[in-house]
DNA sequence: CTGTATCCTGTTAGATACTG
DNA sequence: CAGTATCTAACAGGATACAG
């Protein structure tokens, strides 16, 4: 669902999908909604992810300006991510699939269960 | 990203993206959405959808219980299928994937642009 | 009319080892 | 610390032909 074309797509919601739609990105989202994080503490948080598959994710996310990467050159090297306003924007959608979720398939956890 | 292991996940998000986050998935609710509609109506309205896949995402989103289907015995044979309450509680998610998309990405057509 | 069956391709993401 | 490089498996989606 990531596939560049669909972003081309004419439909807005296949469009959405095509930045939203895969694996992990919406767990990435929420993770770095509630604060700025090091591409280490990302990784600490997300324990499943490998370390190649975030990078390429954070990558795409950056490309489509959902979140900013900022490195600085120092030794050891530090990188921080943080949302953009159109990454904040995505909050109330991630929220509603976590309502949904809930409603209909039972309290299994809450959107914190990572 | 309709792998059925990701339903089992922890997280709310990613099992609700189990259930959203394929090509068509978004499309055929928001089509249905508006009338029940026989399989070849929907075929018709989503003509760059091959009919296996159709097929095979109407099948899923059936057991994931977003959408009724209703076949008549009859000849030639007729399908009906409609959306769920459960289905029905995914429009105002999909209502926001578009908004979003047309505020951050431009006007470039509307939610029927199929 | 509403699908199945078969085959095929590109993409996703995971494992592992290595680098500035 | 924050990645790259390489390889591989699994999967989603499409083309085409056929069936009840």
């Amino acid at each position: 669902m990531t596939n560049d074309t669909f972003k081309l797509d004419k439909c807005p919601m296949t469009r959405t999908m095509a930045i939203l739609g895969s694996k992990w990105k919406p767990v990435i989202i929420y993770t770095l909604s509630k604060r700025h994080l090091r591409f280490g503490q990302l990784a600490a948080q997300m324990p499943l992810i490998s370390r190649k598959v975030l990078t390429d994710q954070l990558k795409e996310l950056e490309e489509d300006n959902i979140l900013l990467r900022e490195a600085y050159n120092e030794l050891p090297p530090r990188v921080e991510y943080s949302l953009t306003a159109k990454g904040l924007a995505l909050l109330p959608i991630l929220q509603q699939m976590c309502e949904w979720n809930k409603q209909f398939e039972g309290h299994v956890g809450a959107c914190e269960a990572r």
